[in-house]
DNA sequence: TGAAACAATATGAATTTTCATATACTTTCG
DNA sequence: CGAAAGTATATGAAAATTCATATTGTTTCA
């Protein structure tokens, strides 16, 4: 039997790992960014609700945990502590009891619109110090990533995958 | 003035913003196997933890804290007990009193010896879920994102990004 | 109708993580 | 040499996060 050399062993396995290779660039790449964010005494995950929030104003908790890449029980506390500091509020659902509704406050928008036009300066700033194909193909790369993740997992092997 | 229309407005900001999808598909992309991960009872950062080993065993704490993505203090805790449940051992650098470095036991290596092959498996299966072009470019692509970021900035805009 | 199943949010308690700083050792250099 | 500056790791205490589950409200359907 020929033997398997490469099979189990290359010596830098992290280095070209693409779980790594996400986590390391997703960290990376939003390190400066996050700092801005602390700036305005935010913690990333209250910046994300606040994004969220820009692309749908009045969601509930639930979606907005999914949304913002946070578990709900924590939501349910971040969402307490911004209340408090006044940048949206909640509102019980008149449709079903259940449900709690967030709003910004017009004080929360101000912040949107301050943070959000920082957040697209610094993405494009980031996409410029790629070379031209991989800065147009990059976002798409990740949605393509994104879907097969969302989809279960395409019924056979037959149906494409050869571009 | 002709108006900005786009400028500041999109509705959705979150599902076209670049560290938001380098998130999502960092989380998405890693749930199923850190759920195998944890399975062998190890937390993701000790996960990583093991699979730096595998590539450099013997490193020392800071060093192993900024290839797994973790912090120094939290590093020094996670190898602690990972010491105690003997799947690695510190030992006093000879010629640097103050560095530790850290070496997989025998159960440590094979732990090692069954995750990164698992894996490897789970990553190609990811790829292979891809078009032909994202499964090859992604990577590479990822590569290109961190090398700027840890570049400074590149001295002056005219040096190339023309492909 | 009304009990069982379900869904959304909240909360207590344990665990994890961070932050600042202590400790121990090494290097630099006046 | 020996103080000052620097580096590597450790640690206490605060803060954040998770986990399991409670609570409240809604839907289903016998």
């Amino acid at each position: 039997m020929t033997s398997t050399p490469l099979e189990t062993d290359e010596p830098e396995f992290v280095a070209d790992y693409l779980l790594y290779l996400l986590a390391a660039a997703s960290e990376g790449a939003s390190a400066q960014f996050h700092a801005t964010v602390r700036s305005h005494d935010l913690r990333v995950p209250e910046w994300r609700v606040l994004a969220c929030l820009h692309d749908r104003d009045g969601a509930m908790i639930t979606h907005l945990a999914r949304l913002a890449l946070v578990e709900q029980s924590r939501l349910t506390r971040i969402i307490a502590h911004m209340e408090t500091r006044g940048v949206l509020r909640r509102q019980n659902d008149p449709d079903d009891g259940r449900r709690v509704r967030v709003f910004l406050t017009p004080e929360g928008q101000n912040l949107v619109d301050l943070l959000v036009p920082l957040a697209r300066a610094h993405e494009k700033k980031l996409l410029a110090q790629l070379s031209n194909t991989d800065a147009t193909n990059l976002k798409p790369m990740l949605k393509a990533l994104l879907k097969t993740l969302e989809d279960p997992v395409a019924p056979t092997g037959k149906t494409s995958n050869t571009d």
